[in-house]
DNA sequence: ACATCAATGTGTACACTGTCCACACACCGT
DNA sequence: ACGGTGTGTGGACAGTGTACACATTGATGT
């Protein structure tokens, strides 16, 4: 069994040590103010450590990234309930995930991850999680799979970008009375 | 009459020299690959030049920004016809200035320019293009204002998470003959 | 049990960045 | 004519991503 208070010249674990190191530094700053080298230190590691397990900085982030595509998708996925009601508590859910890890969230989807085609994972997951938006307004709408992918991009816009504006401060200048539930972004799907 | 062709001293007008040296390494470069001093190279000057026009390269970053929140709220301005009709052309305007400019929208609405409340103008460019937005969508739905505010977050929630979502090639996987035309995005305002 | 090797971590180094400081130049009103 | 103030230069520093050479290790085949 490894010794966890001496010092030991192998991490055992350093990959997921970093993500995880990572994310937790999202939880303050952001993204571009997140350093490959603040990383290492936090996992007890030379600066070049994290380079025998991702070939970039990039890379790392795009693992990060990738993560937080799987727990939205988790979250999302809890939506219960009859399927139009679900589809707005999953609008919901994931305004709250997007609001509750917004560096996270902007590290997915915005412009800090410029190449993230390139990583195939990365891609995976967040066609995964788009495909549980997919199968709720498939099931909420009941027309055939084409229409239904045309009204889950309306939907997931209306969403993303609610949730974007939110995080960036966009909707501050509202008092929060004002500001319409997120559940109300569904109805961009609701006129047939 | 200062003369062009020898090399002078001063620059003559560097503050705008540098936001449209910006604006253009922003139509090949992301926002994140964007150095203070490429700008300063690209204008011909000194490295350290731009701090006698701003006080940092955050500062320099928000001025672009205001001049894209300007352009903007020009060109979504530049719709007309019945009220119905061009808040859907405002829309696909919208669109397209976002993705015919993908960096420099992501620089104005992503977390590159994270503290961008400081910016007192701008703040008020980007309050001056939701405006636009907002005077839009009341004329269309007709209710009161309160009830028309919250109709154009919505609105703008998805005009600005399909632009996004374009941007960032989340949509590139859906062949363009599927995708919904940005006008259907003000569906969301339909439901009365 | 032991030598060996690939995997994993360290150290040094380099170009580049944002920003600070002291200095240089050039246009302005007096 | 002149001095001062706004504008640009040069050098410096810490911090960054990353390349290269080296060190340490745990697993593996004999």
């Amino acid at each position: 069994m490894p010794r966890r208070s001496t010092k030991r010249y192998h991490h055992g674990d350093l990959r997921k040590a970093l993500v995880e190191g990572a994310l937790r530094l999202l939880e303050t700053r952001s993204p571009a103010e997140l350093s490959l080298r603040s990383v290492a230190r936090l996992a007890g590691v030379s600066p070049n450590a994290p380079y025998r397990h991702f070939e970039s900085k990039d890379a790392l982030l795009a693992a990060v990234a990738e993560e937080g595509f799987r727990r939205l998708a988790t979250v999302t996925a809890a939506a219960k309930g009859p399927p139009r009601k679900r589809l707005a508590q999953m609008g919901a859910a994931y305004v709250r995930f997007a609001t509750e890890n917004p560096r996270l969230y902007g590290l997915m989807f915005g412009p800090v991850l410029s190449g993230w085609e390139r990583y195939e994972g990365l891609v995976a997951a967040g066609d995964a999680s788009f495909a549980v938006v997919v199968e709720a307004v498939a099931a909420a709408t009941n027309t055939d799979p084409k229409r239904a992918s045309r009204d889950a991009i309306l939907a997931w816009s209306a969403v993303h970008g609610y949730a974007m504006l939110a995080i960036d401060g966009h909707l501050g200048s509202c008092p929060a009375k004002e500001l319409p539930p997120p559940e109300e972004l569904v109805r961009i799907i609701d006129t047939r």
